[in-house]
DNA sequence: GTTCTAGAAC
DNA sequence: GTTCTAGAAC
């Protein structure tokens, strides 16, 4: 009797089930298009396209007419595309409602492409069924742009494919057509879900950087796949084989559990890679749990190890009877780690090489907020060894750290340990403390402990990166011949400080290290009393994952901030906390900085909860010179904020008027640094510092090559020159983000403009 | 031919 | 941050 059930549950099945799939775009986002390659291309499975253009005989029709349309189709056991716009909910519900039967699946295809693409396909075009081409496109297109809301599978869709590049599309054309009468597509959301309107991805996401390829056009050109899956951007999880399981295994059995103790010196090659020795953080005088910072441990250096190259991370610790040794060891061969480049090594992390024989560039040093040498354990083991010029080197390059920051120290010539081990950086990190003795103690709050230590590791991981690739650079490559080149005097801290401050650019190929050096002394020539000027600022952002270092070009304000009374002629007011200035190329006919005179503060991912008070003075003060600026003019509106990644060094406030009626705002990166995500309003600013201890950062480089919108009524435009002239005249009212929470300032209506 | 952008150099 | 300019876009 089951069998019959099952045969008939089968046989309903064989019916398959009919698609409604609700195209969602403006004109010229090629819904039309869309439909028409389905239809050509599917062989299998009977499609009827309902157009409001051309339902009543050809020429437009009503929705209504549609949806009857669309209903017998469905009755017939056919498949229908709603071809209209359909940009909101409202729009889209009743079409929505064609699911009722449980034949039939309600899809939506999203055709969200750049407003650009929309604009030029339905200006240009001739003979639009409905009618909409020439210069009256534009102005349609952009409205419905603005009014746009993206479907949402609570509106009662099975399926949402969402497409923002041509290559999306023709992922999504192959995913229909190659359905067949008895086929049905996954349910669920595929493709990028964006935010809607506020934050719109520009085209060179798509079009020009590459950083998603394995999604975009390779697939659908090179692999025909109807299977819609592969429209989901996924991540490639490329996970290398470790390859060496013979290896480690030797290894261990070996060694008996202590991987390479005394064994190393003899490997030659091995001995050459550029290796990081670094002690546990936190877990000795911190007091951090250690079966937790065993985890974090090889966590990170699985994240890491792709990155690293030839290189080598070594765990140390003084002990034999380490338990974070034996903890790490154990979770290490769990995951199968190549034993060449990640091992635990017993001895001195100071005399690696003259007492254990083990050649590392790089040490690792778990510091104290303050940076100070003494204390005890692994911190004055390594001042001590380092020498004094140890303690110069670092202080040139940070006076403190936050847990969960590295700073790397490129450490000169005379210091012992350079001389005798062969170090060439050390790297000072500080992690998390539990130890209600010690400062910051996080009184056992393991959440926000393993995420510090996380960062701890990362900010580590990333500083010796840093420093392998620079070296990579020199001609050959290996530490020695970094070593040889080093001048033997002072000069080295220089020298190979350089390789970091410039390691984003790409150095000549004929002779980097002169080139580089020139390139500095001309810096210091320019600002000789600067001995910061180069600092390679590693303290990480929230997430941890960038390092940055700033340009002579980047110096001007921090000079400004440091010695006003020398810039008397550029500077509108000092006091203790802050110094104003006016913008020396302003975006608008107000723009002034107000820059914080505190050493170290660089930009929002340095601000801390103690940094309150001073964001605080800023925006007071900001606003005082607002009043001011709207005394002369009452008609400027402003708004106050930060540049999520500056380029100028010192942390500064821009105030500035919403006119942009400036002839230095003249590119892309100008206009969307003041009109996308990438302003953080000091008020919103401020609020996350108070509740959060530090602003919220995203790390998105695509705000700055967004597509331009005007800020006030956001319609989309192709240049700079035409969104100019187009300010020029906007008189729409600000968005309504803008107008909560006082992130715009204006003059109070209640005053006049004069008699 | 002219306008505009984006990347390199500073 | 700006300036300069090749070459893309128009």
């Amino acid at each position: 009797m089951d069998m019959d059930i099952d045969e008939k549950a089968k046989g309903e099945e064989k019916q398959g089930k009919s698609v409604a799939v609700i195209l969602v775009g403006a004109p010229g986002s090629g819904k039309s298009t869309f439909c028409e390659h389905v239809m050509r291309s599917s062989s299998a499975r009977p499609w009827v396209r309902v157009c409001q253009d051309t339902i009543k005989n050809g020429k437009a029709g009503t929705k209504a007419q549609c949806i009857e349309s669309a209903m017998n189709a469905l009755k017939d056991g056919k498949s229908v595309f709603i071809d209209r716009c359909n940009m909101e909910k409202e729009q889209r519900d009743e079409f929505v409602k064609l699911g009722g039967s449980a034949q039939v699946d309600v899809h939506a295809v999203v055709l969200d492409l750049p407003a650009k693409l929309c604009i030029s396909r339905s200006v240009k075009r001739t003979g639009h069924e409905g009618n909409l081409q020439g210069g009256r496109a534009a102005v349609v297109v952009n409205r419905m742009l603005q009014k746009k809301e993206l479907p949402k599978l609570s509106e009662g869709f099975a399926r949402i494919t969402c497409c923002q590049s041509e290559s999306d599309v023709q992922s999504a054309v192959d995913a229909y057509s190659g359905l067949g009468p008895l086929d049905t597509l996954p349910s669920g959301y595929f493709g990028q879900k964006n935010a809607g309107a506020k934050v719109q991805l520009g085209i060179m996401r798509f079009l020009k950087k590459t950083d998603g390829p394995a999604n975009s056009e390779s697939t659908s050109k090179s692999v025909p796949d109807s299977n819609a899956s592969r429209i989901i951007e996924e991540k490639e999880t490329s996970s290398k084989g470790t390859g060496s399981l013979s290896e480690n295994s030797r290894k261990e059995s070996k060694e008996g559990g202590e991987l390479f103790v005394g064994s190393v010196g003899g490997d030659v090659s091995l001995n050459d890679s550029p290796t990081l020795a670094f002690p546990s953080i936190s877990t000795a005088d911190f007091q951090f749990d250690i079966e937790k910072a065993s985890d974090i441990i090889v966590e990170k250096v699985i994240e890491f190890f792709n990155k690293l190259g030839n290189a080598r991370l070594v765990l140390v610790d003084l002990s034999h009877k380490s338990k974070i040794l034996s903890l790490v060891r154990a979770k290490a061969s769990e995951k199968n780690i190549n034993s060449n480049k990640f091992f635990t090594f017993v001895g001195d992390i100071t005399r690696l090489h003259s007492g254990g024989g083990l050649h590392c560039n790089v040490i690792a040093n778990a510091a104290n907020w303050r940076l100070k040498p003494g204390g005890g354990g692994v911190n004055a083991a390594i001042f001590s060894a380092g020498g004094p010029s140890l303690e110069v080197a670092t202080k040139e390059q940070a006076q403190s750290l936050y847990p969960g920051s590295a700073v790397v120290v490129p450490l000169p010539s005379i210091s012992p340990l350079f001389s005798r081990e062969g170090v060439t950086h050390v790297i000072h990190v500080v992690g998390p403390n539990m130890n209600p003795h010690r400062p910051n103690c996080l009184n056992n709050d393991y959440s926000k402990g393993c995420k510090v230590l996380r960062e701890a590791y990362t900010s580590l991981f990333e500083g010796f990166a840093t420093i392998v690739r620079t070296q990579a650079k020199s001609p050959k490559g290996s530490i020695e011949n970094l070593q040889a080149k080093l001048p033997k005097s002072q000069e080295h801290s220089d020298a190979s400080r350089n390789h970091f401050t410039n390691s984003d650019q790409k150095t000549k190929r004929e002779d980097p290290h002169k080139y580089e050096r020139s390139k500095r002394s001309k810096a210091y020539q320019d600002d000789t009393e600067d001995s910061n000027t180069g600092k390679p600022n590693l303290s990480n952002k929230s997430g941890g994952s960038r390092t940055k270092s700033w340009g002579s070009w980047a110096q001007a304000l921090y000079n400004t901030a440091m010695h006003p009374e020398k810039h008397k002629d550029a500077v509108l007011e000092i006091s203790d906390d802050v110094v104003v200035l006016n913008d020396l190329y302003p975006k608008a006919k107000r723009h002034v900085l107000v820059v914080a005179r505190c050493a170290g503060l660089d930009r929002l991912s340095d601000v801390h909860k103690e940094h309150l008070p001073l964001l605080r003075t800023m925006h007071e003060v900001g606003l005082k010179w607002v009043e001011k600026f709207l005394h002369d003019d009452s008609s400027l509106v402003f708004r106050l904020g930060y540049h999520l990644d500056p380029s100028m060094r010192q942390l500064h406030l821009h105030v500035i008027s919403q006119d942009f009626d400036s002839t230095y705002l003249k590119n892309k990166k100008h206009w969307n640094s003041f009109n996308t995500a990438f302003f953080r309003d000091s008020v919103d600013v401020v609020e996350e510092v108070s509740s959060d201890g530090k602003a919220k950062l995203k790390e998105d480089d695509s705000m700055l090559s967004m597509e331009l919108r005007c800020h006030r009524c956001r319609s989309a435009h192709p240049n700079i020159p035409r969104l100019k002239s187009h300010i020029t005249n906007c008189r729409a009212t600000f968005p309504s983000t803008l107008l909560q929470n006082g992130r715009l300032v204006h003059a109070p209506s209640n005053v006049s403009i004069g008699p």
